[in-house]
RNA sequence: GCCGACGUAGCUCAGCUGGUAGAGCACUUCACUCGUAAUGAAGGGGUCCCCGGUUCGAGUCCGGGCGUCGGCUCCA
C-alpha cells in the first residue's frame, strides 16, 4: 500500500506498485491520454515507470512545458531513426532540445535543406505508425556490445557508470537516452526541419565535421503553424531590412561592424538621448566623457590588459602603447581619483555616453545587435556601503520608467558569486543581500542565477520583452569590488578615516545602437511621434500648391516639428503611398480648401483621414504628444 | 576565428553545359497638375566584391582574400 499526493493536495492509495499511467487513469481516462509523463518527487520519468513507495506525483500534459520539451527530445529520436533509414552509414552522436525546438548531430556526409522533404516523409511515417516508446535499463557491457559500430556512442556509454545506462527503443531503432519520452511516436502531431549546419563533435574543430540538423516539433499542428507566423513576422521586422528602407542606418565593408547613421537614423538617436538625459537629470545625474585612446598603464591598472586584450583595438603612437576603450570604466576612475571625496558627496552618480570598441569575432557580427564600435549609456555609481540597497533601487525604478515609455515589459535575474571570484566572503554577502534586499523593495519577482555574477561582483540583468514576444538583455546593474580596490578609490568617512567606495556600473539602454535596433523591430518601424525620424510631411495636391505647402512646413519646423515637404510633381496618390511607407505618422494634404480655411486635412498611418483641422490646435496637440513621449497617436479625439 | 550558403545597376533579383550583361523599382528629362497607397513616354546608369590561375575567350570553372547571412552555450 503506497500513498501519492498530488499538487492539487488529494492523496490517493495504491495497492501495487502502480505505473505512471495507472495512477493518470486513476484520475480519468481522458486524462491519462494527454499525459506524456510524470514528475515524482521533482524528478521527470516515463510514465511506464512503476511507483515503489509514497510520492508526491505530478503530471506532465501537452500543455506543461516540460512536456513540449520531452516531445522535442523524441521528435530528435524520431528523426536520428529517419535519417538512419535514408543514411545508414550514418553515426549518430547527441540530439538535444533546444530553445525553439532540438537538433540531432550526426556524423555523415553533407547535407542540405534539399534532403528535408525525404527525411521528413520518413520521419511522418514513423509518426503515423504510433511506434510504442519502450525504456529499458541495460548492463554496461550489454550497451557497449550494442552499440559496437557507433563510435560515439560507445565514447558516451564509457563514461557513464554501470548501472545508470538507459536505452529507448521504438520499433526497430534504439537510442542511448536518459529519457523520459513520449510514450509512442504518435505524440508528435507536428514537426519540422528547419536548418542544417556544421558542428564538431564536443564543439572542438580537432574533430570529425558533424551534421546538426535542427527541427521543431509541437503536440498540435496549429502550434507549428503560430511558430512559423512568428518566425515569419520577426523576418519581416528585421531591423537591418527595415532600417534600410527607412534609410536610417548602413553597413559598409571598409568598417565591418561598425554602422554608419544615416539623418533618419540620427533623428531617432537624438530624440533617445535627449530622453536619456532628462530621466537622468531628474535622477540625480551628472554627465561626463572620456577619451577613447588611453595608454597601456591605464589598462594594465584596470585588468584589461591582461583579460581582455584579444578583443580590444590597440594603436602605438610616438612608441607609446595605447588601446582603444573596450568599456569606459577606467576614464571613470580617473575622474574619480581627481579629488578627495567626503562621505557627504556620496551617492556620486556620473553617467557617459561612451564610445567603445569591441574586436568581436567576424563571424557573430549581426547588423546593430553584435557589433565592433557602440555607446554605451554607461554610469558609474559611487557610493557608501550603505547606500547600496538605494541606489540599486533608484537604478531599477529609472529602468522601470524609461522601459515603460517604449511600452517594453521586463524582468530581472539576479547572478550570484561565481567559482571563481575576488573579494571576501563578508563582501559577497554584503553586495548579495544589497541587490537582493533591493529587488525585494522594488517588489517585482526576479529569478537567480547561480554563479553567474562577474568575477568582481553580483549583477541583476534586465530583460526586455518587445512587441512579439522575444527576450533582449539590455539593462543591467553590475556591482564592482575590482575597480575601486585596483584604482585605490578612497572617500573620507565621518570618521575622518579613508574608506573603500562601493561601485556600480549601470546601463540602461545597453548599447544605443543595439537598443535603436531593437526598437525598429519592437515598432517594426512604425516609431510613436516622438521618434518617428520624420515626423510630418506636407503634401501639395499640384504645383500651384506647392507655395502654401513650404509654407505650413515652415510652420512646423518653426514649431519645433521634424517636417518635410514633398512638392515633386508627381500625382498625389504617389506621394501619400511614398509617405506611408515611409512611416510617416502624420501625413498633411495642402489643398485650396485648406489654403483658404487655414485648416488641415491630416492623415494617419492607418489610412484614417481628418479633414478641416485647425493648423494651431495641430501642431500643439502634436508638440503636446511628443513631449508626453505618448506611444499612441492619441491627439484625434474621435 | 571555425563550418556552410551567398556577393551581378542605388534596391530586389534573372543570367542554362564558359562566347563581349538583363528585368522591375529607383534616378534624369519631357508631357500630365492630379483631393488620400504607384500617370505616361523617353533616357542615363555595371572594374558582374577583390587578387591570381585555367582558357582563343571567365559574371560563369579553379585557388586565395574580403564582406554578408545562418550556425558554432544547450551534452546520452
Amino acid at each position: 500500500m503506497i500513498n501519492i499526493s498530488f499538487p492539487d493536495g488529494n492523496v490517493k492509495q495504491f495497492e501495487d506498485f502502480p505505473d505512471g499511467v495507472v495512477v493518470a487513469k486513476s484520475i480519468s481516462e481522458g486524462f491519462a491520454r494527454n499525459c506524456v509523463a510524470m514528475e515524482v518527487d521533482g524528478k521527470l520519468l516515463d510514465l511506464s515507470r512503476t511507483i515503489d513507495r509514497d510520492a508526491g506525483v505530478r503530471f506532465i500534459t501537452s500543455r506543461d512545458p516540460e512536456g513540449l520539451e520531452i516531445l522535442r527530445h523524441s521528435a530528435a529520436h524520431v528523426m536520428a531513426e529517419a535519417v538512419l533509414k535514408l543514411y545508414p552509414d550514418a553515426k549518430l552522436t547527441i540530439g538535444p532540445t533546444v530553445e525553439h525546438g532540438f537538433y540531432y548531430d550526426i556524423d555523415m556526409p553533407p547535407i542540405s535543406e534539399d534532403d528535408f522533404p525525404a527525411i521528413e516523409a520518413e520521419i511522418s511515417k514513423i509518426i503515423k505508425e504510433k511506434k510504442p516508446i519502450v525504456r529499458r535499463e541495460a548492463p554496461k557491457s550489454e550497451a557497449l556490445a550494442l552499440y559496437a559500430n557507433e563510435p560515439y556512442k560507445l565514447e558516451m556509454i564509457s563514461a557513464l557508470e554501470d548501472g545508470t545506462i538507459s536505452l529507448y527503443t521504438q520499433g526497430i531503432f534504439t537510442d542511448l537516452c536518459r529519457g523520459p519520452h513520449v510514450p509512442h511516436t504518435g505524440f508528435i502531431k507536428a514537426v519540422k526541419l528547419m536548418k542544417v549546419s556544421g558542428a564538431y563533435w564536443r564543439a572542438d574543430p580537432s574533430n570529425p565535421q558533424l551534421q546538426r540538423i535542427y527541427g521543431t516539433a509541437f503536440f498540435d499542428k496549429k502550434e507549428l503553424a503560430d511558430y512559423l507566423n512568428f518566425l515569419e513576422e520577426a523576418r519581416k521586422r528585421d531591423h537591418r531590412k527595415i532600417g534600410a528602407a527607412l534609410d536610417l542606418y548602413s553597413f559598409h565593408d571598409e568598417a565591418p561592424g561598425m554602422p554608419f547613421f544615416h539623418p533618419n537614423g540620427m533623428a531617432i538617436w537624438n530624440a533617445l538621448l535627449e530622453y536619456w538625459r532628462e530621466e537622468h537629470r531628474s535622477a540625480g545625474y551628472v554627465e561626463t566623457k572620456t577619451p577613447i585612446i588611453l595608454n597601456r598603464s591605464l589598462w594594465e591598472t584596470s585588468g584589461h590588459w591582461e583579460n581582455y586584450r584579444d578583443n580590444m583595438y590597440t594603436v602605438v603612437i610616438d612608441d607609446i602603447e595605447s588601446a582603444i576603450k573596450p568599456m569606459n570604466c577606467p576614464g571613470g576612475m580617473l575622474l574619480y581619483k581627481m579629488s578627495r571625496h567626503s562621505y557627504k558627496d556620496l551617492p556620486l552618480r556620473e553617467g557617459e555616453i561612451g564610445l567603445v570598441h569591441r574586436h568581436e569575432l567576424s563571424g557573430v557580427l549581426s547588423g546593430l545587435f553584435r557589433v565592433r564600435a557602440f555607446h554605451q549609456d554607461d554610469a558609474h555609481i559611487f557610493m557608501t556601503p550603505d547606500q547600496i540597497e538605494s541606489e540599486i533601487l533608484g537604478v531599477l525604478r529609472l529602468v522601470d520608467r524609461m522601459y515603460s515609455t517604449f511600452g517594453l515589459g521586463f524582468h530581472l535575474e539576479l547572478s550570484t558569486r561565481p567559482a571563481k571570484s575576488i573579494g571576501s566572503d563578508e563582501q559577497w554577502a554584503a553586495a548579495t543581500n544589497g541587490l537582493t534586499s533591493a529587488l525585494n523593495a522594488y517588489g517585482a519577482d526576479f529569478k537567480i542565477n547561480e554563479g553567474d555574477g562577474a568575477f568582481y561582483g553580483p549583477k541583476i540583468d534586465i530583460h526586455i520583452k518587445d512587441a512579439i514576444g522575444r527576450t533582449w538583455q539590455c539593462g543591467t546593474i553590475q556591482l564592482d569590488m575590482s575597480l575601486p580596490e585596483r584604482f585605490d578609490l578612497s572617500y573620507v568617512g565621518a570618521d575622518n578615516d579613508k574608506h573603500r567606495p562601493v561601485m556600480i556600473h549601470r546601463v540602461i539602454y545597453g548599447s544605443i545602437e543595439r537598443f535603436l535596433g531593437i526598437l525598429v523591430e519592437h515598432f517594426s518601424g512604425k516609431f510613436p511621434l516622438w521618434l518617428a525620424p520624420v515626423q510630418v510631411v506636407v503634401l501639395p495636391i499640384n504645383d500651384d500648391l506647392a507655395p502654401f505647402a513650404r509654407e505650413l512646413h515652415q510652420q512646423f519646423e518653426t514649431a519645433g516639428l521634424r517636417s518635410s515637404v514633398d512638392d515633386r510633381s508627381e500625382s498625389l496618390k504617389k506621394k501619400i503611398r511614398e509617405a506611408q511607407l515611409r512611416q510617416i505618422p502624420l501625413i498633411i494634404t495642402a489643398g485650396e480648401k485648406e489654403r483658404d480655411q487655414n485648416t488641415l486635412s491630416v492623415r494617419t498611418l492607418d489610412g484614417k483621414v481628418r479633414f478641416g483641422i485647425a493648423i494651431n490646435v495641430f501642431i500643439k496637440d502634436a508638440m503636446e504628444n511628443i513631449k508626453a513621449r505618448k506611444l499612441a497617436l492619441d491627439m484625434f479625439s474621435d
